[in-house]
DNA sequence: ACTCAGGTATTAC
DNA sequence: GTAATACCTGAG
């Protein structure tokens, strides 16, 4: 049912900073400056106006509850930005960047989807191949004459062959998704157990079994999903690049080895470095574009 | 024509 | 263990 809810005075709530950092796929920029993306069974436009924030659109649940999870309302990010704007010069400026940060409650199966598609590829490409996907195979959910379709479920993707993915552009892509949908379908790793485990290297290890995850997609679905494990660093070549041109300083990047990374991210960001690369990966993302 | 993009799996030392 | 290499695809 379609609802509406308004937070007036927000402090950290950035639209561009939360949809184009880089951890989410399906949100897009409408011609007014908002943007509407789905999640869950829900579609919803965001709209920021002043310090205040509009959320529209259809929405399952009551709507108070469902932002509040999704963009992870009730974490002080002006805590955590202070915290790691006295570590150095280098996170002040990326937070400043960035300061309306707000890592999302992305869907776990979504996050893990999504992120086997990210390897290798480009951004406008996995938007693409992940909206073909669930036009195909998610349910269809209209709003204001508008057709938005879910992310398809394990079980709607359960008979997808290879050659289908195939044919949606995945690429080479396609048998790990085929693979990791068996695994998960038959159970082999039980998303809601990974859910209920607080032992973060132990899930880490889970997810690594699953066919297209290796240390950087694992991370990354560590971070983004509901799993929300700030202490990982997921390492992609944006992350070299800032940490190698802000710390380590090699001549050449890519001579910078992912442990000298990780023990520089642990040393200086601690249990808060997956937030921390968040800012920098953003930062240094920004300045080239 | 050729390189590059949010890496991973496989193969070879 | 660690290094080298192939890999769909489409945009620039």
């Amino acid at each position: 049912m379609e609802q509406e809810y308004k937070i007036e005075n927000i402090n950290s709530f950035e639209l561009k900073d939360i949809f184009e950092c880089g951890q989410c796929f399906r949100w897009n920029i409408q011609e007014d400056g908002s943007y509407t993306g789905v999640f869950g069974n829900n579609v919803l436009n965001v709209q920021k106006e002043g310090k205040n924030v509009i959320f529209r659109g259809i929405c399952k649940k009551d709507i108070k509850e469902t932002v509040e999870y999704y963009f992870d309302l009730e974490r002080d990010y002006e805590a955590i930005k202070n915290k790691l704007a006295k570590i150095d010069d280098n996170m002040k400026i990326s937070i400043q960047n960035g300061q309306g940060i707000r890592i999302l409650n992305q869907d776990l199966w979504e996050t893990i989807i999504s992120f086997i598609i990210s390897a290798n590829n480009n951004i406008p490409r996995i938007k693409g191949i992940i909206e073909r996907l669930s036009a195909k195979y998610g349910k269809q959910i209209k709003w204001k004459n508008n057709i938005y379709y879910t992310f398809p479920t394990p079980e709607e993707l359960k008979n997808v062959t290879v050659e289908e993915y195939r044919s949606l552009g995945l690429g080479f892509r396609d048998i790990r998704l085929y693979e990791t949908t068996k695994m998960i379908t038959e159970n082999k790793v039980n998303l809601k157990e990974l859910e209920e485990n607080p032992n973060t290297i132990e899930v880490r290890e889970k997810l690594l079994t699953l066919s297209g995850v290796g240390p950087k997609v694992a991370d990354c679905i560590l971070l983004f999903s509901s799993l929300k494990r700030f202490e990982v660093f997921p390492i992609d070549v944006w992350v070299r690049r800032v940490m190698n041109d802000l710390y380590i300083k090699e001549a050449d990047e890519k001579k910078v080895s992912k442990n000298q990374i990780e023990k520089v991210a642990r040393e200086k960001f601690g249990n808060l470095a997956g937030l921390a690369q968040q800012y920098l990966f953003n930062y240094r993302r920004n300045i080239v574009s």
